[in-house]
DNA sequence: TGGTCGGCTGAAACCGGTTTCTGTTAAGCG
DNA sequence: CGCTTAACAGAAACCGGTTTCAGCCGACCA
């Protein structure tokens, strides 16, 4: 009715109680006679007064919000987090604050801001400063997601490093390769820093010697293309595989190595990371690892919501969630099936 | 220094001010003398003293934050969305809550929430019901997204029409085409449906007579794949070419036709919308419209924050940002470069 | 020297809720 | 019938800030 904010005072006044009984029977806390009940539901009803959040809040001591925090939005990985945090975040009344520290200088300045507005924050790994992380874990309870926390700080992710050290040995015993190359930056994510450190140790494994360093790119398709140029494009002898740190950049390395004629796989393996919808499209298909990004989300979530449910705020352990092995064309293995796709 | 937060009064105490004085020096407004300014100054210095946002916020009548809402978060598309309007909103302090409807039944009450948190939001076309659009912008300034609202509230779209009539125009014309097909829903979103409408003008504008009803699928790459079954399977004529409402539609098609042999653009042409990285990947590269969504999304939180702003909450009015036809094999145009596309 | 004005300060009201704490009333019980 | 107890209602304190408003003081002016 009543295009102006209705306020507890002014409902109480309007039912003919105090705002202590407003209160109580907008939140079915405490005992109120059916009498009243009815007084207050009326004049709500009537009048369509909702409870001012930020009143709310500011009286529980507690935002109601949890936080995200990540790089960029590059690709499906992505996006997959989002929805998995926030399909977790809402059902518990909880608003989800998201922050792209993109390119920002300032981002620990922003996170430790965000700090101040929620209830808990997810942090994607190696987005902000340990520093920030730790000043930040003293404001509220925080999750690193697809990474590690300094201190105790408790952590989820995928088994990065069983999963890539099962891919680079189908690729070392299986198909029986040497030469194989690692393409990716260690130093730009603590995921693709354990995915290297298993690449090379799945080379020690069976006794053979792993390349000294990484191809170092960052993870975008176009890093791909340059790999490719820099892999490819001088005199030194093409490398037999190729396992970038994620799809994206394997679909650039897949483009560079078509674009020079090359055949995949005969010519060159090709592998990804993360199962994009575009892996299982593009022709050869990428053989790559799924992880359960959805899912890791969605725990984060669960993490902080219990940790921000009780005062103390409990930062529990760690937890690594198990990735799975797609095996497809583009490594040499045979088609799964008959390629029609079930779309993603 | 101290763990447990501190509050203006304890602040002003230690100084040995008033809390009026030390708000003052925080917010930088009225007149402090130098002596006073230091001495609050050296006690938040020494105490680490951070205003509580929450009381500020009540205070201030102002949540220090935005909204955004979308259906769900389904490729590229979105990624871009997110991204420009945080880019945007982040500069200005303004935090931003995300909220994905997807299945939910009650996406309606959720929005209503949201917009007890935020100061505005801007939400996808088509995500909400109209219903629930007007009320919520009776709460706070709204802006419709790629879409069109209901009543004056303005909106941010793209220039559909423009770009789906200079497509199917090019087809008809250039590439001399007929028995065209349109795949998408036009109920499914407001932006199918104006390139449906287009797509249709198109055609009456050249004197043909254009099919009386879409292949109506929803968005995602199976349903292209699904639609493909349905216009190559059966006994039916196979059309000359499929005109996508988005670029993961047309992917999927082309999947579905390369999987029954059929040779893109020789045998059937495919057209997309939406420009994403995969479109000038795949095998024929295909043929788009590129949309700066980016900047429709930073434009809709500018409206937003100027219209929070000021208390009248101007409603302003439409915007229609252009939109670009991108030439790719797929249609049956030549390969524009050679092919080495520099990512994304 | 008295009056006015402007700079500076702090007490208190306010934002919109929740919660404690006190008091009243009626029911239950010996 | 008197006493205990439970149910219920409301006044007021509280959450942590901002802002109004009144008052004090020194400078300036006639």
């Amino acid at each position: 009715m009543s295009n102006t904010r209705m306020t507890v005072r002014e409902i109480a006044k309007l039912a003919g109680v105090s705002v202590a009984t407003v209160s109580r029977v907008s939140n079915g806390t405490g005992q109120v006679s059916e009498e009243m009940r009815r007084r207050v539901l009326d004049a709500i009803e009537k009048h369509g007064y909702r409870p001012d959040h930020l009143g709310r809040a500011l009286a529980a001591g507690r935002h109601g919000a949890l936080g995200l925090v990540f790089p960029g939005l590059s690709g499906p990985y992505f996006t997959e987090l989002i929805q998995g945090f926030e399909s977790e975040a809402v059902p518990s009344r909880a608003s989800v604050h998201i922050l792209c520290t993109h390119l920002r200088s300032d981002s620990d300045d922003q996170v430790l801001e965000m700090g101040r507005r929620v209830d808990g924050v997810a942090v994607m790994g190696g987005t902000i400063s340990d520093e920030a992380l730790l000043r930040l874990a003293k404001m509220v309870p925080v999750v690193v997601v697809a990474g590690e926390g300094p201190g105790d700080i408790p952590s989820v992710r995928a088994d990065n490093v069983g999963s890539m050290l099962a891919l680079t040995r189908h690729l070392l015993a299986e198909h029986d390769l040497r030469d194989l190359v690692f393409v990716g930056n260690p130093a730009g994510s603590p995921d693709v820093s354990e995915r290297w450190a298993a690449f090379r140790r799945a080379h020690h494994d069976l006794g053979i010697e792993p390349p000294a360093e990484p191809v170092a790119v960052s993870m975008q398709q176009a890093d791909g293309v340059l790999a490719a140029d820099q892999l490819l494009g001088g005199d030194t002898p093409r490398p037999a595989g190729v396992v970038c740190a994620n799809d994206e950049i394997a679909l650039g390395v897949l483009v560079g190595a078509l674009g020079r004629g090359l055949r995949v796989p005969q010519d060159l393996h090709i592998t990804g990371f993360d199962d994009v919808p575009a892996a299982a499209l593009v022709t050869p298909a990428l053989t790559t690892v799924r992880q359960p990004v959805r899912e890791l989300a969605a725990e984060a979530a669960r993490l902080i919501l219990r940790a921000a449910g009780q005062p103390g705020n409990t930062p529990a352990g760690s937890l690594v969630l198990p990735a799975e092995l797609v095996l497809r064309r583009s490594c040499g293995c045979p088609a799964p099936r008959p390629e029609v796709p079930a779309g993603e």
